[in-house]
DNA sequence: TGATGACCAAATTAGCACATTGGTCACCAA
DNA sequence: TTGGTGACCAATGTGCTAATTTGGTCATCA
């Protein structure tokens, strides 16, 4: 079989996947229903996925991929979005515009079940995902952090507030209910006001940090992508 | 029967709910467990409160008051622990210190369990107990916060930030493991730094401020003791 | 008159037969 | 020869009933 149709069945089963994942939720979802409903044999998704976690991972992994090329897009139109708090409300809004990583980050129980404790998914959220010490040492060097500090610096803090944003709703009294561009907004600010630098950079801190993030995160990107198809070798 | 000794049999059961509540969880404990432990029969627990939630309610009650005072005693050696980044690093450390409030505002399900969705335990978290738009606005009379906010601009924000804290624990990875009071000073900085006055505020500020928000903590903590050892009325 | 524990309805658990599911692999069609 | 398949199997889950436990009440008692 081809390369091309080989990829385009991946795509149609992790579609269908996709879909009952979200109708259903994970418990409810089974690999026979996946594989009928795919139009393949049962055995034919074991061909292209070690387990049912490995599936749902590489369907996660899918919209990963599409978040990151966003990300990355957004970069090269406009190196500014490399900047820590630009970067991470707009991988906010991507985040939650995706109805599987919406679940994933916000731990939606009632869709993901038993997943959310799944070791196949640990790779799906997790700092390496979130911000990248790579990245944060390209900001460093570029001056686009708080002068005295030290990419590790944020290893604790950041991703602790970053949770919150994802995490909080459910608790939040019902009358304060902000959109997503609001709530993307106060994000932003509040990662500015705390690890932003003292001074405006300048255009060229941007362009040349921006150059470096993309190569980072294009990679990044790259790493889901073989993820999401990686065929079981034995 | 005194009200001495009334309010010692109150907290004898109290003490017996939240010693097996921590060793146990909630499911398991049962109130005739509770009544045999605490020497009394099970009909007298139900002339202290009206049923097995109320009860269990008072127990984090009763933490909550401790931690309240804890906080007004704190204000009151010091007035400048008024300020919202000292405020509410007190309030993480003193929550987190103990073990039913810290099980509260983790969510802790292995602990708590149904308790948690119940609609008795409300009052325990939420706004007003995190920071009530009395004290906000104190702060904000004072000059202890950022002069363009107003206290409603911190309902979604504030929370948000503070829910990242209590929450996140499980989510990081294991080789960062902060004490208790590396991860305050990490809160209180970033709520000085996105909430906070851009200059230092005057010792009059503070002490002005103090005596108010001393009135009002104090108030919820016997707000919060009434309801801890309320009678069921009929 | 405050305290108690037997009592009851409702919810939970235990036990068991039956159905479903993740994963494998012998077989087959191209 | 080989990529695809679905019958097959152990293990897990589901429905069902009987038996137990539990939250909450209240007649009775000290």
């Amino acid at each position: 079989m081809l390369d091309d149709d080989r990829l385009a069945r991946a795509d149609r089963i992790l579609d269908t996947a996709k879909d009952l994942l979200l109708r259903w939720g994970y418990r409810r979802v089974s690999i026979d229903e996946i594989a009928k409903r795919a139009g393949v044999g049962k055995g034919t998704v074991y061909l292209h996925w070690r387990s049912r976690e490995q599936l749902f991972f590489a369907v996660g992994a899918r919209e990963a991929v599409e978040m990151i090329d966003a990300v990355v897009a957004a970069m090269r139109a406009d190196p500014t979005e490399v900047a820590l708090h630009r970067y991470m409300r707009r991988f906010f809004v991507e985040a939650m515009r995706r109805p599987v990583l919406r679940a994933i980050f916000t731990r939606d129980a009632e869709t993901l079940g038993a997943f959310l404790a799944s070791p196949a998914r640990r790779p799906l959220e997790g700092a390496k995902l979130l911000a990248s010490h790579d990245y944060l040492a390209v900001l460093a060097e570029y001056g686009l952090l708080r002068e005295d500090l030290r990419p590790e610096d944020l290893d604790y803090p950041l991703p602790t507030i970053v949770f919150g944003f994802f995490g909080v709703e459910p608790l939040l009294p019902p009358h304060l209910d902000l959109d997503l561009e609001a709530k993307a907004e106060h994000l932003a600010d509040i990662l500015r006001r705390v690890f932003g630098p003292a001074a405006e950079p300048a255009a060229t801190a941007y362009t040349g940090a921006a150059s470096r993030a993309i190569t980072i995160f294009g990679r990044l990107g790259r790493d889901f992508r073989d993820a999401a198809y990686t065929t079981p070798e034995r």
